[in-house]
DNA sequence: GGTTAGTTTAGAATTATTCTAAATCTTGAC
DNA sequence: GTCAAGATTTAGAATAATTCTAAACTAACC
């Protein structure tokens, strides 16, 4: 039902952002308010539709310069998927992707935490993990 | 230095894709070869130049549908990073992919083949994992 | 209160991918 | 062998996703 962030919401924003050099305009705002309203792992165009209802005047670049800041800022991840759009999710927690290849559903999945081994040498910064499958909901009908 | 897939390669080829309903065509078996001859996770632009070498007349569609044939067929994978095009890689052990954000590079990394495990109900058909940091080259500059 | 750097905007441009309709090839039935 | 049916390829158009551009706006800072 909410619309807007609560307060600590906005400071830890703009703590975020500003580490990273960056403004918590209204703009970044909103579609960090969209991103963590629906948690259904949006594509840029989604987050644009979404974003437009609360502040019409928003545009589309502006939209992909939002999440790029966020994502810069450790704020949000970008989710890459075969071939179609790139989505977006605020679950910044160590967590794969269940893709469902009946109802296209993305799903968060806890990991193993692992101590996924990397030949020496090669460092990690982050990893995403997509698995694809078949989600229950599916597999029941 | 070979341009051509062995005999006992073109066997396979013929086999997996017609396990799936398609035929093996000189255009596939050369999409095939291009994947094979250099695992540098081309994009379908970069498999479109390369094949266009032994096969000047070979369109765009075409490596496109090649392409899906051969991940279609369980002959090479899709890999997606970041908002770019979509890579291929005919290395269908079960492994992840390292993203070096300093060079570039994709290699092809082992995974503990561990049981990823999934919530009750999911049923996992295959995985990709990307893993976004430095390797050891770009390290040690 | 003016300067500077960061941000937003609309729309154009570019890139990636898919679609279309016609031409070509393969295969299997006769 | 020959023909129809279906699969595949082709060039190019169309669409989708993303980035770029230049001008306008905003906020912070001296």
């Amino acid at each position: 039902m909410k619309a807007r962030s609560q307060p600590q919401d906005e400071q830890h924003l703009t703590e975020q952002l500003g580490a990273t050099g960056l403004r918590l305009t209204p703009q970044r705002q909103q579609v960090y308010d969209v991103l963590l309203h629906k948690r259904d792992h949006p594509t840029a165009e989604e987050v644009f539709i979404r974003a437009k209802k609360a502040m019409p005047e928003i545009s589309h670049a502006t939209v992909y310069n939002c999440l790029d800041a966020l994502v810069k800022s450790g704020l949000a991840r970008q989710v890459t998927l075969d071939r179609g759009a790139t989505r977006y999710c605020p679950n910044m927690h160590e967590h794969g992707h269940f893709h469902c290849s009946s109802c296209e559903t993305v799903f968060d999945v806890d990991l193993p935490a692992q101590a996924m081994k990397l030949p020496k040498g090669f460092k990690a910064e982050h990893f995403d993990i997509a698995i694809h499958g078949i989600c229950p909901d599916c597999d029941s009908k």
